[in-house]
RNA sequence: AGAGAGGUGUCCGAGUGGUUGAAGGAGCACGCCUGGAAAGUGUGUAUACUCCAAAAGGGUAUCGAGGGUUCGAAUCCCUUCCUCUCUGCCA
């Protein structure tokens, strides 16, 4: 969520920022936001006003009872009741202001950082670097979708027995590729300097308010309506909610995490021909790297996360190209974020298999998430996130770009965690 | 799921309607004492919003959360969340 004080002392960067989001009401907006939270400000000064004279008459009047004097005591308290009615409606009137300038501030997106190019759609992304060959396969090539029936280590149809389409089922090389893909992710982290965390799957509602899920994507996540919990889409909603409410030491920054998690995506509406196979699904496994950093160093954070994810599909041996997304194609809470695309040699496209974004303050606002710096004063942190890595998308590249005569090689590093090097 | 107990500041813990942002203790910070340390001793030790050009200094709110009673609520009432104990159930 934006600082109102933020918009005011930046008015026209605010704007400008939005307005590369495509945001064409943003002007009507924030003029909105800021009269708001003039009414907001001063419905508060002449309540408190008001309480504090209030304040005093009772303790006037305790005093008064204590020292017997009854009848004088009473006198006063006509006075104490008027102030009250005076004191409701100023209150209704800044309760209301707070709500209706929260509500307006939930809708607006987070402003892009200067260096995030304009754009509409993904078309617009700007193509920051591509490292690696793509692969050139033989005739006879086979899309993942058919070279999981023919080594059969993944089963779609058993999945849609269990629960549904897009709900695989992984079997024998194929859990086996799973189970590496994770353990080399997570050990791979670990050696960065994340701490592991194993957070729930299921969260609340404050939860994906914190974060940004909430309110926009409601459609989009599976709700357990009896009990009022979330499946989380990516682990970026719990682990960066384990620092809600929390006021951490500027000497503990920055603070790392990574997490393993299955992610749960209702993905209503987004069906169709390129989504066949491991492209799209309900449910999938996620590595998550989480940073919380000082204001002046996250940045730094971001290149370092996004050289971190590179380093990964290197050693998997995936070509890959970055992009920095446009204005148009960012997810709402973010400030700047680059995506990882890896080039699936079968499918002949590039996919999407991980998104590192800094948030800057807009999720710290929400979360309550800050630090005491060294003048003792205390300010909101930054958040940063990114797949280190999203196996799906992964597997159906390391299936495709390796396909051979002998079978499937599997790349080097994984052959430790695997146990075997073909499928 | 049923019965009971409870949720107070960084922590422990007192406090059943009146000058309580909250006794006392611990911890922490700074000072005194000391050759140095311990002990002792003194002072300080929350957060948010807001007023003020700013600082200084005010105001308001906060004793799990929300609402109510009252001139006045940490204290009384209601709702709700959470924790613990026992019983039940269960991987």
């Amino acid at each position: 969520m934006l600082l109102v004080q933020h918009i005011r002392d930046h008015y026209d960067q605010v704007l400008l920022g939005l307005k590369k989001r495509n945001q064409v009401h943003a002007d009507t907006t924030l003029q909105q936001v800021l009269a708001l939270d003039e009414l907001r400000k001063s419905s508060q000064t002449q309540r408190d006003q008001l309480q504090a004279e209030a304040n005093t008459i009772s303790k006037e009047i305790g005093i008064l009872m204590k020292e017997g004097k009854t009848a004088e005591a009473t006198a006063v308290r006509d006075r104490s009741a008027e102030l009250k009615t005076q004191i409701k409606e100023l209150e209704e009137q800044h309760v209301q202001a707070e709500e209706e300038l929260k509500a307006l501030l939930y809708t607006l997106p987070n402003v892009p950082h200067a260096a995030v190019p304009a754009g509409k759609s993904a078309e617009d992304n700007e193509i920051v670097l591509s490292h690696g060959e793509i692969p050139s396969l033989p005739e006879g090539k086979l899309p993942h979708w058919d070279l999981i029936k023919k080594y059969d280590i993944i089963d779609f149809d058993l999945g849609v027995k269990i629960a549904g389409a897009g709900f695989p089922v992984y079997k024998g090389k194929g859990a086996r590729l799973q189970r590496g893909l994770i353990n080399f992710f997570l050990d791979q982290a670990l050696a960065s300097g994340y701490m592991e965390v194993q957070p729930p799957i299921l969260v609340n509602e404050d939860s994906c308010y914190s974060t940004g899920q909430l309110p926009d994507k409601e459609g989009q996540m599976y709700y357990a309506s009896e009990d009022k919990l979330y499946l989380i889409p990516t682990a970026e909603v719990p682990i960066t909610n384990l620092y809600r409410d929390v006021l951490v030491n500027v000497s503990d920054l920055p603070i790392k995490n990574v997490g393993y998690t299955p992610c749960f995506r209702r993905e209503a509406g987004s069906w169709g021909a390129h989504v066949r196979g491991l492209n799209r699904l309900h449910q999938f496994d996620k590595v998550e790297i989480v940073q919380i950093t000082h204001p002046d160093h996250s940045y730094e954070a971001l290149e370092q996360m996004s050289s971190y994810v590179q380093g990964l599909l290197q050693q998997l041996e995936l070509p890959y190209r970055v992009l920095r997304l446009c204005g148009g194609d960012m997810g709402f809470t973010s400030a700047m974020t680059y995506d990882m695309e890896v080039y699936s040699a079968a499918q002949e496209r590039w996919l999407e298999v991980s998104s590192v974004s800094n948030f800057e303050t807009y999720q710290a606002n929400r979360l309550k998430l800050r630090f005491k710096g060294e003048d003792k004063k205390s300010l909101l942190a930054h958040t940063l996130n990114g797949s280190a890595l999203a196996l799906p998308r992964i597997v159906a590249s390391i299936l495709e770009n390796n396909q051979g005569p002998d079978g499937i090689r599997m790349p080097k590093v994984l052959h430790p965690y695997l146990g075997f090097d073909h499928i």
